[in-house]
DNA sequence: ACTATTTATTGACTTTGGTCAATGAAAATG
DNA sequence: CATTTTCATTGACCAAAGTCAATAAATAGT
């Protein structure tokens, strides 16, 4: 459990005591490939930090699944709208394979952030985090090509590539499989 | 000054204490119609609360501009990625109307955070209701057609309408001008 | 290793948004 | 109020992504 502590030091470092109350609230839970740890219509009342392992963060619309995000080792994975909200999710979050996850609760994380200074930092830090993290996505979307999409995204996480299918890749890039398909081949 | 302060209760409310700290560091400003607040490669060391008036929140792309987000009274106004990272701006904000604007400095938001643990969480509410923001027009780009964007668009925020000359909404909607006058011309 | 299933590629055609240019309408300026 | 400039619309054409369908390649299951 030790080993994911340091993780959070990308964010702020937290003292002893204030790392052993965020431990207790830690569920350590082992997922296997292709399990739902959250459902459409649920409502997500945790964050979870991965160990290890990848998801993807979808949803189904006209029958067809879309990709909205992937996260991996050292992210936190969440649907983080319905989670603020308390709206039901929209989303489904699938693990791509055997993964190991810290879940923390909403009602614990908030008597963290009540009963410490620096974990209410640490919350301010994750949100701050996650929204850079959206918008340089948006960015990407609102006045890139699909091509130049693709280019920037083997350009900046190749990991992306060989870990995962096209035809989710293509979903994530906003275009079918015909047209990633296409975007490949001319070059 | 006090008439912003109920702003503030919607993410949390302030003991007169932490207000009148918070009230100290916060700068008035008059701005006229069409002054840029921030322009490219500048660095964005600041929020602007919103008292009156509206903002654009654009960069420039072969020549052209291109508009990320608008700003209204009781928002926030920042390029908030350069404000969070210190990185220089890719984005101009320029008012639209003349506005009135009530600015805090990074270096003194950050005392604050430091003094008082419910400015720390202010800190946090305006970094997830950001998040919040900019996720949900990611979805609206990710699978939405140009036409359905428009349509929630004027279902959610007929103030846009209004007030925005539809060359800016086009640009908003990730369309050309002539686009967006043939997707209104049909219906 | 063989089979079934899933995933990726390719082709022909359609749809949609972009481009360029002309025109009309509205708003700003003097 | 007249003129200039900006903004919105429309048409003809082009380019890019979607659709539908066939086939090939890769993967999983037995």
């Amino acid at each position: 459990m030790d080993s994911i502590r340091i993780y959070f030091n990308r964010f702020i470092t937290l003292t002893n005591d204030e790392w052993s109350d965020f431990e207790v609230c830690l569920k350590k839970e082992i997922v296997e490939k292709k399990r739902l740890i959250l459902k459409e219509e649920e409502k997500c009342d945790f964050l979870a930090f991965i160990g290890e392992g990848m998801f993807r963060f979808y949803y189904i619309k006209d029958g067809e699944e879309k990709i909205t995000a992937f996260f991996f080792a050292g992210d936190f994975v969440s649907n983080y709208r319905s989670f603020l909200t308390g709206q039901p999710s929209d989303h489904y979050i699938e693990s791509m394979q055997e993964s190991v996850i810290y879940k923390i609760e909403k009602r614990n994380l908030q008597a963290l952030y009540d009963k410490h200074k620096n974990i209410e930092r640490l919350g301010r830090f994750i949100a701050e985090n996650l929204y850079l993290g959206v918008a340089s996505r948006l960015d990407s979307f609102l006045f890139d090509s699909p091509k130049q999409r693709y280019e920037a995204l083997i350009r900046r996480d190749s990991k992306l590539l060989q870990e995962i299918p096209q035809y989710m890749l293509a979903s994530y890039l906003g275009v079918k499989p015909e047209t990633l398909s296409r975007i490949r081949a001319r070059k």
